[in-house]
DNA sequence: ATAAATAACTGAATAATATTCGATAAACAA
DNA sequence: TTGTTTATCGAATATTATTCAGTTATTTAT
C-alpha cells in the first residue's frame, strides 16, 4: 500500500482544486461560458489567489489550534515584520498578522497535540525572541467548521 | 451587464470547487484514478469538508480584518457556545472560536474598513451581550490560513 | 500458517465537464 | 454618432472525472 494521504492533504493546502463551474451554472443559472468568463476575469484581477481544500482538522492529526498574543523583544529583528516573515516558515503557523494594541504579532499554530505545542512555544521563545506571549487555546471553532449543504 | 461576481464570490465561499486529480496525479506521479480512490475516501471519512476559493480580500473589499477577544455577560446566553452560533450567522465573522484563557471567544471580523467595523462592535455589544472587548486590528497579514501572501 | 474477507490499486471505457472559438450585444469613450 | 473595448453565449472540441472490472495487497478469522 502507497500512502499517498499525506501527498494529497500536503497539496491541497497549496491548492489544487478548481472551480465547478457547471454546478455553478445551474445554480445561478447562467451559461456556463458566461461562469467561465466571470471566473477567468476574477482571477486574471488577482481577486481569487487559488482553490483549496478545507479540512477537519481533527481528524488529520492537527487538532490542537493555539492562538498565541506575542510581545517581541526590540533588539532581535529591525521589525516585526522581519520576524513575522521567519516565523511563517514552519509550516505549523497557520496564518500571522501584525496587528494593533498591546502585542505586535497573533500567531495561529496547529499542532498534534498540547505537547507539540509546548515544544513549540519552549524554542520559538529562544529563536525569535519572544519576550511575551499570552496563549488562547481553541477548544472549539465554530465557524470554520460550517459547511453549507443544500444545493 | 448581469454583475454575477457577488453571486460567484458567495458561492466560493461555501464551496462549489473540486480537486484536480489529472494535476495531481502528473504531480505526483501515480494513476488518475488512485487519486480519485484516495481523495473519495478523505471525502468519506470526513476529512475533507469542502473545497472553497481563496480570496485577495483587500481586492474584493473586505480589506479591514480584526481579531476581536470577548468576554461575555453571565446573563444574556447559557453558554459561550451558544453566544458563538448566533454570532457567527453573521457572514462578515470569518471565524469564531471558543478559548482558554481571560476571553471566552475569539472573533476574526471581515469588514470593508474601519466605519464598518465600528458600526459592528457598536451593535454587537447590545446584541449578543458583549461585557468587555479587545480590538487586534490586522496591519498586515503575512500568512493566511490559506496561502502565503507575497506583497 | 492458511484460508477467507476486505481494502487498495489500476487500465480501459464512458460520462461529464471545461475550454475554445466565433458571433452577437452591451457599455464606454471620443 | 462612430469606433473600441468588454461581456454574453451557443456550438464544437479538448480535457477531465468517474465507473467498472480485474488484480493485488492487507487484514481478519480459523
Amino acid at each position: 500500500m502507497k500512502d499517498i494521504t499525506p501527498k494529497l492533504i500536503n497539496l491541497f493546502k497549496q491548492g489544487y482544486c478548481a472551480p465547478q463551474i457547471s454546478r455553478i451554472s445551474k445554480k445561478i443559472k447562467e451559461p456556463s461560458t458566461t461562469i467561465h468568463y466571470n471566473i477567468k476575469k476574477l482571477e486574471k484581477e488577482g481577486k481569487i489567489k487559488s482553490y483549496k481544500a478545507v479540512f477537519d482538522y481533527k481528524k488529520i492529526g492537527e487538532g490542537h489550534c493555539t492562538y498565541i498574543l506575542v510581545n517581541l523583544l526590540p533588539s532581535r529583528y529591525g521589525s516585526p515584520e522581519e520576524a513575522a516573515r521567519d516565523i511563517a516558515k514552519d509550516s505549523r503557523v497557520e496564518s500571522i498578522d501584525i496587528c494593533t494594541g498591546d502585542y505586535e504579532l497573533l500567531v495561529k499554530l496547529r499542532t498534534k497535540d498540547i505537547d507539540e505545542y509546548y515544544e513549540y512555544i519552549k524554542t520559538s521563545v529562544k529563536k525569535f525572541g519572544f519576550a511575551k506571549t499570552v496563549s488562547m487555546t481553541s477548544l472549539k471553532q465554530l465557524k470554520t467548521e460550517f459547511v453549507e449543504t443544500e444545493d
